[in-house]
Order: C-alpha cells, then structure tokens, then sequence
DNA sequence: ATGGTAGAAACTCTA
C-alpha cells in the first residue's frame, strides 16, 4: 500500500481550480499541500474538492498567501502556525493522514537580501527549526511540504553565478533551511538520481518557463522513518504547461 | 537578461 503525498503552490486556488480538480483526477494523490490558495475561509470551494473525494483543512487570508491539506482520508488534529511565533500571514497548516504528520508551508519569499522581508523569513526559518526539532522528538513520522522560497544547493538553480546570493539562493537563506533539515528531515527529491536541471517554479516573467530558467524551491522534507519508506519523489511539470498556469509545479513524493 | 507577467484588489502590492 503506497501513500502519494504533493504539494503545489497553485497562486490563487480560484483561479487554478481546474486544474487542480483535473489533476487530482489523474494523478489521485492520497494528500496535497496547497499554498498560496489566496482565498478565505469562507470562500474555500470545498464542494469540488468534496466532489472530487477530497476532503480539506485550510487556512487563508484575501489576496495573499494561504495554506491547505487535501486528502482522500481523514484529517485529523489540525493545527494553524508555528506554536509560539505570532504571525499574522496564513503560512503554515498541519494535520495528520494516514498516520503521518503533514505539514503544509508557505514560506516567506524575503523579496531582496538585507531587506526587512528578509529579516522576517530568517526569524520564520528560524521558529520552524525550533518546532521542527519539537515534533521530531521519538519516533515522528513527520513531512514538511510546500515553498520553502529557497533552492537548497546550485544544482536547484538554473543559472547560479546570475543567482548568486541573491533572495533564494543566499548563504542565510541555505543555512536557515539546513537547520530545518539538521532538526531531522531529508529532501525527498534527492534520495534519488535526478535529471539535472529539475526546478519547480518558473518565473512568469521573461518567458522563463520556455528558456527553462528556473529554481526547485518547492520541497518534500521527510523525517527518517519515512524517507525510509519513499520509493519515489518527482516534480510533474505538465500543469505548468497548461494555459494559464501557476509559476509552480507539482512534487510528488512515494511513499511504501 | 536589469525587464518583464500574473493575481488580487483597487488606483498598488506581492511574488
């Protein structure tokens, strides 16, 4: 029995709702993490995603940001945040399925290094390492999933010398998602050979997409005993294909 | 390759 957990980063879960609904009818995953949904609670179109043999926990806001889980069983203790960080964007969403922790995420983007942006995303990295390390205590089954707003290493970047130590790519960024990681979690993208040059977002600007200039910051991160279990983690880049897409593809993790 | 596009909302911000 196989559990297929994704995330996407869909900017405005309106917008992109059929595609997401096509999606989940071809791929069936058994949970998603959503990001940038950008819709509120009361305007969730859960019906569909119901409809689909869904079901939902969220938690959104107007305009910006935006978190949820979908899954084809129960969710169970949802939680909202990051426990003792007071955040007023809707970032952060967990819930367990299938008798796994999952965490969906939306990081800060930091807009520019040195910026005040920035300064928020390094304290955000820095509270989510601290209660990553809390959840991991014994023997968590824990997955973070969802934009992590950094590429871990220069083979997630398309053109690193241009991105050097700018938003995404900087030093401080990287060591702040290391000692997420450090906590205990692996990215599951990399417990497997990779074609090189895979990314997950694509900037709408400049025909990114087209020129394949892009960054793999979209992440599954998997406590040990589960990427113990992982067979599969891939980045499915037909939705960014699509008309009118998100800048965001799919990564799906496998799990045995 | 130093601009440009997309989304939401509202005459601009965020990414």
């Amino acid at each position: 029995m196989t559990f297929r957990l994704a995330t996407w980063n869909v900017n405005s879960l309106k917008v992109r709702l059929p595609h997401l609904l096509d999606w989940l009818g071809a791929e069936r995953p058994d949970a998603v993490c959503l990001q940038e949904t950008k819709v509120e609670d009361a305007s969730f179109p859960l019906d569909a995603i119901r409809a689909a043999g869904y079901q939902a926990v969220f938690c959104g806001q107007k305009a910006y940001n935006g978190v949820a889980i979908l899954a084809r069983s129960a969710l169970t203790g949802v939680t909202h945040g990051i426990p003792g960080f007071a955040d007023d964007p809707k970032r952060v969403i967990a819930a367990t399925v299938g008798g796994i922790r999952v965490v969906s995420l939306y990081a800060p983007n930091g807009q520019a290094v040195g910026s005040d942006k920035y300064a928020y995303k390094l304290r955000w990295y820095e509270a989510l390492a601290a209660w990553t390390k809390d959840e991991l205590a014994g023997d968590a089954r824990l997955a973070l999933a969802g934009d992590m707003n950094v590429a871990p290493e220069d083979r997630d970047v398309h053109d690193p010398k241009r991105w050097e130590g700018q938003i995404h790519v900087s030093e401080l960024e990287r060591t702040a998602l290391r000692r997420v990681m450090e906590a205990g979690l692996v990215d599951a993208f990399r417990l497997f050979p990779q074609p090189d040059r895979s990314f997950s977002w694509w900037d709408y600007r400049l025909a990114a997409f087209r020129r394949d200039w892009g960054l793999r910051i979209d992440l599954v991160l998997l406590s040990r005993s589960l990427a113990a279990r992982c067979r599969a983690c891939t980045i499915d880049k037909a939705p960014r294909r699509l008309e009118r897409p998100s800048d965001h593809a799919p990564v799906i993790a496998e799990l045995q």
